[in-house]
DNA sequence: TAATATTGTGTCATTAGTACACGATTTGGA
DNA sequence: TCCAAATCGTGTACTAATGACACAATATTA
């Protein structure tokens, strides 16, 4: 069978960061454990890698679990390996997050998880490393959401600039100035103007927009490097 | 022994890519395969998970093998989990890559891996998913090198600014004007002038600079966000 | 219909980026 | 010896991007 001897095999998991919002803050979607280990603490959402199974598979698998959405974005942060990182047994664990539309996820799966969405600013202590993983989960969102258009995931399908100028606040923690935020944005040309406006607000209506999805493929991995002045 | 039944535990190996700059061009430090399997062909270096080994440890471990280096700057890629990536037996491979001064390292230990320098535009095929590997380090190293001070790492203590050009410009494969390029690196105030000036060079002796490390560690994950505007 | 909240767009000064020029240094051969 | 060739250091002018701030328009409610 195993024709690399003397050799450890590892039990290998997968832990991801679930991220959403909710038009006004950012919420990690967490696991009130009711299974061993650490029952009745949060955790990440996570799962063991099957044998059969690509890592990329496993990682689809497991957030279908949670939210029954298929194709969400995510993206692997780290592996974390320290030895006694897992108490029950040596684990090795893939680390990822995704981002989701808040609304758009079922409900009966986090239910069925027991999962609850938990708003950033008031997320209690996790199991093991998890901690960590959030740490540097939202570091890397912050990091990727500056260089790249990653926000949209966030949103419903069409959104107003004041709703994605919430958003990047909130990622970043900080007030953003209304009109040099709608001059950049709209200069990146990937909004679409639906001819909407939005009709849940109570005071004017901002025009609805939804991502020019052509475009953003194209541009997604576009960014402008430190070094761009190139001689012909 | 094993707490977490019925679930399979599975191989994890590490495997390396090590660029190297020698003045002109962008090298890897490949192995020529003296051992099985694929033995003859072309790989990275790599090597497995040991039981009781932090997988960082593991990574400190690999690399000096190779190089007789320690604290060499090194930074997890991805991890690569197909079933099938590795036909003997499946394996996990933790992906990352490692940037080294290439007149430092030790000879011997790269000539008892059989490694060789190999220029990354001559690159030849190599065995598994290595490819892909290098890739996506060649990708990542270029992502980073455009935000942060990382090319310092390829380069001798002691270097000119038409060096370090030559490094940018081997990166990214094109040319860079010599006098923007030169306001632009002077501006981060990175460099520390030596006094000495570039005693090899047969035209005009370039002046030595060498890294201000206490900036570079304060700078080294700052970086300019797309979003930066804030309002007070 | 006036007060309040919010949205869309505009202006101006400052900074950063791009394109390009000139004089200085060093070596080696005329 | 001195001039050509290569390379290095710095400067300047134009353009684009960013940051700070103002005003008019829209919608709701009292």
């Amino acid at each position: 069978m195993a024709n690399y001897p003397h050799i450890n095999r590892i039990l290998v998991a997968l832990d991801c960061i679930v991220f959403g919002f909710d038009g006004e803050d950012i919420k990690l979607l967490l696991i009130k454990r009711n299974f061993d280990p650490e029952k009745g603490k949060w955790s990440l959402m996570g799962g063991f890698l099957e044998s059969d199974e690509d890592l990329e598979d496993a990682t689809n698998r497991i957030l279908y679990d949670l939210t029954g959405l298929k194709g969400i974005y995510f993206e692997e942060i780290q592996t974390f390996g320290k030895v006694n990182r897992d108490p029950v047994e040596r684990t090795l664990s893939v680390c990822f997050f995704a981002l989701i539309n808040i609304h758009a996820h079922d409900q009966d799966s986090a239910k069925a998880q027991n999962a609850f969405w938990i708003n950033l600013k008031n997320r209690p202590e996790l199991i093991f490393d998890h901690n960590e993983m959030v740490d540097i989960a939202l570091e890397r969102l912050r990091y990727k959401a500056a260089l790249h258009p990653i926000g949209f995931e966030l949103l419903p399908e069409k959104f107003t600039i004041p709703q994605l100028q919430k958003l990047y606040e909130a990622i970043y923690d900080s007030l953003l100035d209304r009109r040099n935020f709608s001059r950049k944005i709209l200069s990146t040309k990937l909004l679409l103007d639906t001819g909407e406006k939005n009709e849940n607000s109570t005071t004017k209506k901002a025009i609805l927009y939804k991502l020019d999805k052509d475009k953003y493929q194209k541009q997604f991995n576009a960014f402008h490097y430190f070094i761009s002045d190139s001689v012909r």
